[in-house]
DNA sequence: TTGAAAGCGCTAACAG
DNA sequence: CTGTTAGCGCTTTCAA
């Protein structure tokens, strides 16, 4: 039942094999090759024989075979999206729907994703995937100051587009989202609701994280708020950060507002003040910074800075196309605005 | 910088083209027959001409173009899965770790994975990836009772393999984790630590809800254990388990250990439990089911009911390449038995 | 505006 | 054991 498809050829019976480009061209009583230029919307035929074409084209159910057509044309129609292949952690929470947020953008230009991870060599997939050219592009995301995929990319004539920044001194497409705006952005929020008191927790290891920071900083300057550094909780693990919190929280002056550069760890400030008997929203507020669905882990949801995926995605696949079909590298980038998705935490 | 792929042919020149078929055979003199059959290490050639072929490729570091060997073999070497489309929710957190888990057992056998998604019409998009001939084959997970998406496939002769069983009556490979014995064993693992007063935690939406329940119940039965229809919260939001959960805590004789039929519910229970003022992994046990990494998100670690995501890939992976194969549908299926991953919680 | 010829890079089928 | 001849299904090039 599995391998029925060499029984018959007539295009007309029950179990036939699918219809291909010379069975659309005799039932239109045209040419296979006028058939190819109205599929692929070129010029050169006229409206009526269009039509024919079409209306073949749906009574056959026809739909051009991807490998003979990339044979031809030199182009899959597929871009590899490299996922992390680190042990997953929380953090990469976003990483889900930032995959799906790009299969869909590349579905709306006729792309399709493949996802691939290393293990050990991170460019030998990258390496193998170019070699037996299985995609026209490649979407890069978690990119560090000096990124060697990029690089190898680059030297390879490899078209990519990366969320986050690379060394600049490399042509490259990228978006990013503000980070410094999106913290700066909480502070505005919390200031608005008016909250004076503020402290931060945050990770201290990738560039972003410093850039909350930096952003959690601005936003006070702004309104002329000073924070102490003790009020600023820089953690590894979430153990850490916890026991932190809790001292933090145990302070005669306590703040009231606490601006985190994570959601996770914007959960285990919640967790933490909680266990100190505090109302979320009332007592203390707490904001996040969307790394995925972990928001709505809490009770309350997290208030938090969003990252908009759908937005970068599809801004990733526009570049990356660009590069494609026009053979540029457009050395600017694109700074996404961040929003700040209110929940009840603050 | 590009597109400078046009301007030489000459193989021995420094920005030359991807070397081909050709190339080798030269090299190695021999017809590329011999290559393609090296290549496929089919049958056909001595000792001594295959090492010849062996050098030529790697000194030409050659490699097959894909869309060239997939038109020709009929096969594409890739396998599509299909990521749920619906809002993302924490409990899908493990599609991430299930994706990543598929990809490196996929490339283990030489092949890649098409993710996609669908908007709208489930099955459009698999009948345009098996129109295109895309994909050699298709990967399920989240199956209901009923999977239109199984049904399709099987009636279209396309082979898939499916992570949870569909309807019975359709011929199908699948494999499963064996939810039961996994619940029951978190209260084996709860009798061992000396806790004789059990609640439960869970959803009550999906077939393996359902599921986890029946394996708690006939965790306590095999101990002789009793429990009231009080002790078991079943819940959609999180707000309302919430809630349950510290009414159940504060009765005057509460239980000693929650077992959950999920991470996101265990870790609100822990919650619930700590805003009492109650020693998670002391005073109240608790026990998830695992959905990923939301076990690490909670102080202490959750000890939880692990999925083998690796292993249930890896299978998956081999009997849709078997079906691809053989042609072969194996109505069977595998059940994959589940481990306790402790962690401080219990 | 349309059609005929050529060939993308590979493997299947059969001949030597 | 090896080489030759076809041709997968499509698009490109060029001639009508």
């Amino acid at each position: 039942m599995a391998g029925k498809q060499a029984e018959d050829r007539e295009p007309t019976q029950a179990g036939k094999a699918r219809s291909d480009i010379n069975d659309v061209a005799r039932m239109a009583r045209v040419s296979r090759q006028t058939v190819s230029n109205v599929l692929n919307n070129r010029t050169g035929y006229s409206e009526e024989t269009r039509a024919r074409v079409l209306v073949a084209i749906e009574a056959l159910d026809y739909q051009p075979h991807r490998a003979a057509r990339s044979l031809r044309s030199q182009r899959t129609m597929q871009l590899g999206y490299h996922m992390p292949g680190e042990q997953l952690a929380a953090d990469n929470a976003f990483v889900l729907g930032f995959i799906q947020a790009l299969v869909r953008a590349a579905a709306d230009h006729g792309h399709h994703v493949l996802v691939f991870t290393d293990q050990g060599d991170e460019l030998e997939v990258f390496r193998e995937l170019v070699a037996i050219r299985g995609v026209d592009g490649f979407i890069l995301s978690g990119s560090r100051g000096d990124d060697p995929r990029a690089r190898y990319l680059h030297q390879a004539g490899v078209p990519f587009a990366l969320f986050g920044r690379t060394a600049p001194s490399l042509p490259q497409s990228w978006v990013d989202i503000d980070s410094v705006a999106g913290a700066s952005s909480a502070v505005d929020y919390l200031v608005g609701k008016g909250h004076e008191s503020f402290a931060y927790v945050g990770y201290d290891a990738k560039p972003w994280d410093v850039e909350r920071l930096e952003g959690f900083r601005k936003g006070l300057a702004d309104h002329g708020i000073r924070v102490g550094e003790r009020s600023i909780i820089l953690g590894d693990t979430l153990d850490a950060v916890h026991g932190d919190v809790l001292r933090l929280l145990g302070r005669k002056r306590r703040p009231t507002a606490i601006v985190s550069g994570s959601d996770v760890l914007a959960a285990v400030a919640v967790n933490a003040a909680k266990s100190l008997g505090l109302r979320i929203g009332q007592d203390v507020a707490v904001t996040g910074f969307d790394g995925g669905f972990v928001q709505q882990m809490t009770e309350p949801v997290l208030t938090s800075v969003r990252i908009p995926v759908d937005r970068i995605a599809a801004e990733l696949i526009a570049c990356c196309l660009r590069e494609i079909d026009e053979g540029t590298v457009q050395s600017a980038g694109i700074l996404i605005p961040t929003e700040i998705a209110p929940g009840g935490s603050a």
